[in-house]
DNA sequence: TAAATATATCAATATATCTTGATGTTTACA
DNA sequence: TGTAAACATCAAGATATATTGATATATTTA
């Protein structure tokens, strides 16, 4: 119950919703890319990327000072299906903007 | 994305889920029953009750001063994957109790 | 018709979650 | 080696959600 329930309130925040149909689109991206095409502060991004990670939808991969975030494969049956449906929401995805300054 | 979210968070709560699952076990269960059965307070239930169907996932059927309360056929995808993860949640299912006096 | 039953809803309080701004740590590079 | 970049986390305030008890409405039955 516990777990289902972290994989389901993962999914219940439209920009955790967003982070992950935009990661979907366009596939692994370091936190500063997403701040820049999502324009979001960095603190509100690290937060939610810890929460799907934690959830299970995320894998993080760092080289250096990055971590770059990216769907985790492969996803069980539920999530799976969850990412299935955000998929077909109808979402104005921002373009890709790369972030980092170095 | 807003109908999505209210399917999220519908079964983003222990309580409701414990209700869809007691409801797919037993089938249809008016009010009282689910009372009884769960030993919640009317008003909890009723609030819960309420917020599964309007995200779709319950449908009632009045009768007299009855509501009979049951799982929505046919559930679309993900309604219906969400509640296979559900059934195969280690949830420890009360016993149906009838609750109803009259 | 009066009293009890079944259900819904509201108000108040408690709890959880989200956002922002500040701070801390590690790494890159001039 | 010092400064800036990349990222994580924390504290405070704002917002959302859950629980309970009270009240309202409709219906059944004595």
């Amino acid at each position: 119950m516990e777990i289902f329930l972290k994989t389901v309130s993962a999914i219940n925040d439209e920009t955790r919703v967003l982070i992950l149909r935009f990661l979907d689109e366009y596939g692994e991206c370091c936190v500063c890319d997403l701040q820049n095409s999502l324009d979001m502060i960095q603190s509100r991004l690290s937060r939610h990327l810890k929460i799907l990670k934690d959830a299970g939808f995320l894998k993080v991969r760092r080289e250096g000072t990055w971590a770059y975030y990216d769907i985790r494969t492969p996803l069980d049956r539920f999530r799976s299906e969850a990412l299935e449906e955000i998929r077909h929401l109808d979402i104005d995805l921002p373009k890709l903007k790369k972030g980092c300054k170095l």
